[in-house]
DNA sequence: CTGAAAGCGCTTACAG
DNA sequence: CTGAAAGCGCTTACAG
């Protein structure tokens, strides 16, 4: 019995072919890759009798070679800052990579999961070691929270190509990036809660300021500004759902405030305990959207009126801007937003009378 | 502002790092790999001048180039047989895949998913046109469920070395591999419902023949035999859950059968559902215990008697053992199997008076 | 129509 | 301690 691991046998290469049939390499090349612009043109019976040896050897081509000669890799680069299969807080990243995977399926690349960039105890770096560790692929998709936009910024000086998924802003360097539509989605979602009779509209985003929080208070500015609404200062409120203060939320209600749209569920669910504790109750006392949706849509969250993120488009998106700039298709930055998907939900009530 | 990628920039070579460091490309090759068997020293300063060339250049070998030159590429490939990230048929993969990950992180290995591996229509190939498609990798972990072995036999003549998760036999090879303990565990409950009185204990696998299916039935078989239990042929049932026929269910409970054995939930839920319709239930008029458990214990699954399987750990352990052989620590064919966790549930009924 | 040669970017004996 | 050279298995201009 050959067990694992033993002695290695050299494989059949090109030159075995070509030898054994009276030819260069380079006709036996052209005979496997018609359609190459090698400008090499062989004779209907050498190619047969190539052919013919190819079958006998069971030649086939070694693809590494292959892609070093064409000065390609073939691989495409998935970075995340975070684990990509974590344990504990849900695939985050699962819906992306479906997404990337399907994509990339057939288009004749293999993916780089940078694991190994992960130091310990810190979150993973680009540039850990002062090389980018990237550049073993051909061009990467980037996932992931991350705020600090340096790397980003070096790994577009050193014309890296990447694309990110999510909207990533930086002064120096224009990004590639695929985003979902947040700021339309929230002036839909305005705009549907004026068409219900609300009138004074409030915003309860995140307490740290990023891009995707940035575009949904952007929508809202945008809707309410259209429409006339009232907008007070304090209506807009950034806090994360535990520093919430039961006093705004009375205040607010005090104010004439009835409907609320939260960045987050945690921010939503949030608002409605502290409602509770005042025997109030949503949407009776005062309607709650949410401005997204958690990866996947639990029954707990199917009552609540919000929209959904296409992430798993936005990774398929990613990798066709990607491999269209490596292909030299796509010219310039490129940047694509895609539309969420609005949920009506039962926590948006009317409040103009029948439907 | 600067544009990403307007031009393309010839990437960084490892010519292009010795030129700037005034060294040979040997040179630069033994600094960034040390423990190579080059033969190659390097002095303490020429070393951190080239260090910082690489730096500064932003330079990162190029894998497809390491591979054909035979180097080491600190890359560990996954190889599925069927797409990693599945839109339907849930995420199967992923438990082994977090155990991977989470494995490999620290390890210094990147992962290279080989998701152009896969042919239009037909499952994916890892000879896809005739050639290892795996080489890029220094090694790797296979998943799935493919059960035609001839790949696996010519990856091993090749001296490719892998690991696959799942316990695999070949005739022709010892493959390494890391299996679940579906054998120990299916005794176990045998011995389980035995002490529970159970006498006439009926076996209902799959209607396809894998080492999976082999090994349960096989712990099946060796407890009844060390119990001295009854074992008729009629008593081994092997069938889709949709193929089974009520006759066969009924004919095993008038032979007296009180505890059946299922592969899947799937079986499990099919008998219960054709007792069912004789007005029947689990446990009160035949004990059920399914060997095994999906991929999340759904509230559902929480009622039966089962156990689960250590994919997680599955995936951790192949990890080892292929970094392992790598090192060249573990030297022959490595095969681990790792015991599963029995779950009591309630469909195992104690039958022999009180408990 | 075909061949000899250079080159893709590395590693690894082999000489100094 | 370091460099020049061969080689991994291909493709692709470049000459015949």
């Amino acid at each position: 019995m050959v067990k694992q691991n033993t002695s290695r046998t050299r494989r059949i290469t090109q030159a075995d072919v070509a030898r054994q049939a009276g030819v260069s390499t380079a006709v036996v090349s052209a005979i496997l890759n018609p359609n190459s612009k090698g400008g090499v043109r062989v004779g209907k019976e050498t190619a047969e009798r190539v052919r013919e040896v190819v079958r006998q050897l069971g030649y086939a081509p070694n693809p590494i070679a292959q892609s070093l000669a064409g000065g390609k890799r073939n691989i495409l680069g998935v970075f995340t800052y975070e684990p990509v299969f974590p344990s504990n807080r849900g695939n985050f990243f699962y819906p992306m990579l479906r997404g990337i995977e399907m994509q990339v399926s057939g288009m004749g690349y293999d993916l780089l999961l940078f694991t190994s960039a992960q130091d310990t105890g810190t979150s993973r770096q680009i540039f850990g070691g002062g090389s980018n560790r990237l550049g073993v692929a051909d061009g990467a998709v980037l996932l992931g929270q991350e705020p600090d936009s340096s790397e980003l910024e070096r790994l577009a000086t050193e014309n890296y190509p990447f694309v990110i998924v999510g909207r990533r802003h930086s002064d120096l360097v224009e990004l590639n990036w695929v985003a979902a539509g947040y700021a339309d989605a929230t002036s839909e979602i305005v705009h549907q809660g004026h068409q219900f009779g609300h009138r004074q509209i409030a915003f309860l985003g995140s307490g740290t300021t990023r891009e995707q929080q940035l575009d949904r208070e952007e929508g809202y500015l945008s809707a309410i500004r259209k429409l006339g609404l009232e907008n007070r200062p304090r209506w807009r409120r950034h806090s994360e759902p535990d520093a919430i203060e039961p006093e705004w939320v009375t205040g607010i209600l005090a104010e004439g405030v009835t409907l609320l749209l939260a960045e987050t569920p945690e921010h939503a669910q949030r608002v409605e305990h502290i409602l509770g504790e005042s025997d109030l109750t949503v949407p009776n006392d005062l309607s709650v959207a949410v401005l997204g949706s958690p990866l996947e849509d639990s029954p707990a969250m199917e009552r609540w009126t919000r929209f959904q993120i296409p992430r798993e488009d936005m990774g398929r998106e990613a990798v066709r801007l990607l491999v269209g700039q490596l292909d030299g298709q796509v010219a310039g930055p490129a940047q694509t937003t895609l539309p969420c998907t609005f949920v009506p939900g039962e926590t948006l009530r009317r409040i103009n009378g029948d439907p």
